[in-house]
DNA sequence: GATGAATGAGCGTTCATTCAT
DNA sequence: GATGAATGAACGCTCATTCAT
């Protein structure tokens, strides 16, 4: 976490700093990241970057755990399960949500994505995904476990199991379908995060609904 | 690929180089994988792999556009969807192939799965994901194609979409799910590759039931 | 060409530097020159060289085509002909400028001469030699079609030819026969580079009038 | 020098081996060819080489030393200087023989030129080379001393100094005129040795008495 | 005599981190 | 607090030479 000395900047420097960051561990995987073109990008020198973070993985556990969260929340709000809401309809928000901060921030989703598949992560860093993961999961049972009371989904659904699927499409899974939408897949959206910037708002409800039935009717007939 | 002389390699040796190979590719993502802990552990001379293998990169493609697809072929045989066949029955032998494969072998899986997501792959290597990911997808599509006329898809199905989701499902996806079965997620899956041998038959077919179903009826009530 | 790091070093460590790496240079050709060497004679990290210049390749090119120079002309001045000046006193003027720096900087001169005829050079590195022998050349063909004009030259002279063999004398040309009067070939004067210091004056003055007059007269009777 | 073993072979695969040595000590520095190509060239095995010759710089000497002077002789004939004939014809014959040489032997002629201007030579190689050397310096002195005596020089002449010049000219002096009127410099020749072939006869003829009358009459006007 | 697998020292280069100023 | 020079371990790769078969 940022020493005190970071907190001390100016907010321009601070922004500076940020943005350069966010920019160098988007581009690329996090064993390829290098400070020095970070410091660079910022303008600020190598060792004064040490005076605000431990290192680099501190820099970048900063990032995922405290800013990425923040913007995410003031962009697209908490994903609180409005109480009594129909399942699918909060499912198709969420979905509506990740879309379309996808394309509002592409540099910030493409960090939170490369975090959620990155396998060279350290240990520490490890730890805060599966936190990430667990609180999603909770967030999912819970919502499935209500629908299901009230008797929206089947009462046979192994909850379990369709919160794992979910928790994929709510992520990646949907980026790839916005991927798909343009002709890339998601090694593309890698490459060119603001490709998915052209997709018209219809498009993009078009995408949501067609996923939410998928999952809600599934893909057999009748 | 390979040069003749580690075809020439008597067996025992050549099984300790692929070994130590799939450990060391299967543990770290490429870029952070070295030659110095394959040829330590396969008990090699730095000078002797470049006889064997044109370079790291050489040597990793071999064990994933050769090595694995022959494992797999040997554990699981080809994939051949049988003519006529339901869309479904087909999906589920599919998921179960991938399933007991997993279990059989779990190294191998972790290593194919690492390739699938690996981030800082080179951009030869990232051609060939790109030939695996077109091929999966064309044999979705032309299964979901063949399904849709039969009747057994609904008629308005989006493949493309729904052939990115089963995609999913038939690699990371069935595997989370396994992990979740023991009480893991994917990252435990690929600390402990070998937790998840532990599961009986019976789990392993109810799991690949379950995700037919949800695929197929979906998790809403009818 | 340097980064900043280097002109911001020390004048003490910079010699260091530089003088490691002509010595270097000058003692084998490229191809077998090392940066080992180079920061051991000059006491610095491996690392830190990184820091001054961007690798083997631009700290050679900075040497031959900013250091050298810069030093040849601090030791002996512009070569621009006098306009007007008669052919064979520019070219005598010439001739001893190169002996006499070849005496005094005997190091340098070896520099220059092994880039000159070095075959293992790098494309990049070749194309900067391409540009000096143009140099070279033209400033040559200049003065021989001016002093043709003049009557200076036979009339009939094959002025691409003659600059072909001034060249070379005003380059290792030269130097051979500096070596010869010391009882040297070439081989020996890059062996002992300071051998040729303890020529005097008249006898240097002696070679470059033989050399003049060779070029001039011949080595017909009349 | 081979070992008898070379020498007990079949004319056929000595042939092949020496060719491939030529083909590559030709083609690249001293310093950079490698016995792998030569061996994978030759179609012998590296055990075998070794064998053959004490190793790289053995193979490389036996070139220079026997084979090259061996292909010289039978191709130009002895350069001994046919009593009493005049100098400026002999060296017109010698300047003769050497761009025959070149235009029929490229490739020899280039394994020459390399050795002569190669920086990393070997200590005991450069001895050879210096013997090269030395045995042309006496040739060409004894023709200047006795076309001295005949009156064909001036009487002043320098003959060490003129021998120095001679012995540049009758090498890579004459192949660069040669690489000039294609084009090309002494770069271009090592790169397209058989780009000069194309010079007919009677371009050849008029280098050779041009050059031979710069070093008669000189370049100044009378 | 022929083979070709094995070796290991050495290369240029990278980069997170340290630390004196 | 800010700086940026210094470091060194580690990397992928090359190749002449050795040596068991």
């Amino acid at each position: 976490m940022p020493k005190t000395t970071f907190q001390n900047l100016s907010p321009e420097k601070r922004e500076r700093i940020t943005a350069a960051a966010i920019a160098e561990f988007s581009s690329v995987p996090y064993g390829k990241a290098t400070l020095d073109r970070i410091v660079d990008a910022a303008g600020v020198s190598k060792g004064s970057m040490y005076q605000y973070f431990a290192g680099k993985a501190d820099l970048y556990r900063w990032l995922l755990t405290e800013h990425l969260p923040a913007r995410k929340m003031a962009a697209i709000g908490a994903l609180a399960p409005a109480p009594g809401a129909n399942v699918w309809a909060v499912l198709e928000q969420a979905f509506l949500a990740g879309v379309r901060f996808a394309a509002a921030e592409p540099s910030l989703t493409r960090l939170g994505l490369r975090f959620r598949r990155d396998h060279e992560i350290e240990p520490e860093l490890a730890a805060i995904r599966r936190g990430h993961r667990a609180a999603s999961d909770a967030w999912l049972q819970a919502l499935l476990n209500e629908g299901k009371e009230r008797g929206e989904l089947r009462g046979d659904l192994d909850v379990s199991m369709a919160s794992g699927f979910l928790a994929h499409a709510l992520g990646e899974g949907m980026l790839d379908q916005l991927a798909r939408r343009v002709g890339l897949d998601l090694d593309g959206f890698f490459e060119r995060p603001d490709a998915t910037a052209s997709l018209a708002d219809e498009d993009i409800l078009d995408l949501v609904r067609g996923v939410t039935r998928l999952f809600r009717e599934g893909a057999g007939a009748r």
